[in-house]
RNA sequence: GGCGGCGUAGCCAAGUGGACUAAGGCGGAGGUCUGCAAAAUCUCUAUUCACCGGUUCGAAUCCGGUCGCCGCCUCCA
């Protein structure tokens, strides 16, 4: 097995990859806040823990992933009662339409997607033990976690605890603590929380935030396991917070490798609900930008790199997604070729020596480069020279059937990791209608009636099909 | 104020001490193909890596400083 390496914000240094258990990872992403539609900066999360978990599988491990849907926290619970429904059927819309997103983004599923809900026993558990290990307070029902309890405080953060602002936070939900820092555990029920509660042995009310996910993630993935991840902004305080609770609950190990990704920006912002600077997937594939070219642009940076969105479709200006799919049809053009090179030869034999050597070259760079913490531009660039090596010797009439069948399944091998390479489903298209026009097209030009090859060609770009003439007979694509 | 990150061609983005005379994509220029197009394809497109010093035989890569940008410290992927 070749070396993977990752980068550790604990030690803030790339390392090389040991799973706990050989041969098999165990994963948490953090997931969801199931209170609105998701946005495409929620997205460059998903498909970043998406490669690594292709990425893993790649390099033969088998994969545990956990992902946590977050459907009760306090913005559940107002809008909930805002509209007037339970909060069952408030989350229920935005889950479904999660799930949907990462069917168009091609996302792997994870093996678990606890929902907060239905693990408050296992979360009341885990607050026992750290009542009885001495790391909480009460005040008016509600559980807090004392910081100072736990002198690893802030090491995953790198804060210390006196540089942590004091007295800054002034928001309303926040009850009676003996430090700001502190962080709550259980919230007792207050009237605002409606029918939102659990009646327990800790007291009526609900988890906290973080309290979820240490408790879900030892529930399905054991209290020590491989790799945590989430973006930058989950360092502090959630993940902080989730060390303090699982180590201060179940002691040991809890978290090897923590791996972060860095925000999407939009025009150099970060991509922000509250910047009100966000889009919805389903906003950018409804004027007609492909999933396809949505998850090409998002996988598209290295995941510890600021990605910036150029995409304003007010004033017409689509350049990240045009890029993207300007990439795909170089792929999708490459992959045609080869099919049209596979109905026309003999598929038997061995492949030319210098299709083997290309492919050799290409497969090792691709493969190097995933395994340095995940350098997915390094992995494209392998993509992209090995197209324009055989492009070379496609102009020269150099590659044959055997070829083509190797190269295809170069490509086909890479995206399992890639998720890009395979077209877009041509859904609902009247196939035949298409090819009988492409068909009297071809009738009129061989008789000079150029008006009429012209007009059918206008036709079917009106309605978004492009048609191309090359040496090999005409082909036609879904815009 | 504390912590962290970034600054590479018109744009996006790799490379983090030596084969860099700096991947790859988009865009641009020219050629091929074509009835004309479009698409595709080929070739070209940074003597240089924000700036200034330093370390080194050697730096985009390490160190120090300057300028600019961003994120976290409060819900956030």
């Amino acid at each position: 097995m070749e070396e993977l390496r990752f980068y550790n914000t604990f030690t803030r240094r790339k390392e090389p990859f040991k799973p706990i258990i050989a041969d098999e990872v165990r994963m948490y992403t953090c997931g969801p806040t199931v209170h609105d539609f998701a946005h495409l900066g929620n997205y460059r999360a998903y498909i970043f823990e998406d490669i690594l978990r292709r990425t893993l599988k790649f390099f033969g491990y088998s994969v545990i992933q956990v992902m946590n849907l977050t459907d009760v926290d306090d913005k559940t619970i107002r809008k909930s009662r805002e509209r007037g429904v339970t909060l069952q059927e408030y989350t229920r819309e935005y889950t479904e339409s999660f799930f949907e997103d990462l069917d168009a983004l091609r996302i792997e599923r994870a093996e678990f997607y606890p929902e907060a809900t239905k693990h408050i026993p296992e979360m009341v558990e885990l607050i026992e033990k750290l009542i009885a290990n001495g790391h909480t307070y009460e005040t008016d029902g509600s559980i807090y976690f004392r910081i100072s309890s736990f002198p690893a405080y802030g090491r995953l953060a790198n804060v210390k605890l006196d540089d942590l602002r004091s007295g800054v936070r002034v928001d309303s939900d926040e009850y009676e603590k003996e430090d700001v820092r502190d962080f709550a555990l259980w919230k007792s029920w207050t009237p605002d929380d409606g029918d939102v509660f659990w009646d327990t042995s800790i007291g009526k009310g609900r988890p906290g935030w973080h309290i979820e996910c240490s408790a879900m993630s030892t529930k399905y993935l054991g209290e020590h396991f491989d790799i945590h991840s989430g973006g930058v902004d989950n360092i502090f305080p959630h993940h902080e917070n989730e060390i303090a609770q699982s180590l201060c609950g179940y002691g040991g190990d809890f978290v090897n490798v923590w791996m972060h990704n860095a925000h999407l920006m939009v025009n150099s912002e970060k991509m922000s609900k509250s910047l009100n600077n966000f889009f919805k997937l389903k906003e950018v594939t409804s004027t007609g930008i492909s999933p396809r070219a949505v998850r090409y642009f998002l996988l598209s940076a290295h995941y510890r790199q600021p990605l910036n969105l150029v995409y304003d479709p007010d004033n017409n200006i689509t350049d990240s997604f045009d890029a993207a799919s300007g990439a795909l049809d170089r792929i999708d053009e490459f992959r045609t070729k080869l099919a049209e090179l596979q109905k026309q030869g003999e598929d038997s034999g061995e492949a030319g020596d210098d299709i083997l050597d290309i492919i050799d070259k290409a497969r090792s760079s691709f493969k190097g480069a995933l395994g340095n913490d995940l350098d997915i531009s390094g992995a494209l660039g392998a993509l992209f020279g090995m197209i324009k090596d055989v492009n070379r010797l496609l102009d020269e009439a150099q590659v044959t059937a055997v070829d083509a069948v190797a190269l295809d399944d170069l490509l086909m091998d890479w995206d399992r990791v890639l998720g890009v390479i395979r077209p877009e489903e041509r859904g609902e298209i009247d196939v035949e209608r298409i090819e009988a026009l492409i068909e009297e097209r071809k009738q009129a030009r061989q008789a000079k009636d150029f008006a009429r090859s012209d007009e059918i060609r206008d036709l079917l770009a009106s309605e978004g099909i492009i048609i191309q003439d090359t040496p090999g007979g005409v082909r036609w694509r879904k815009k």
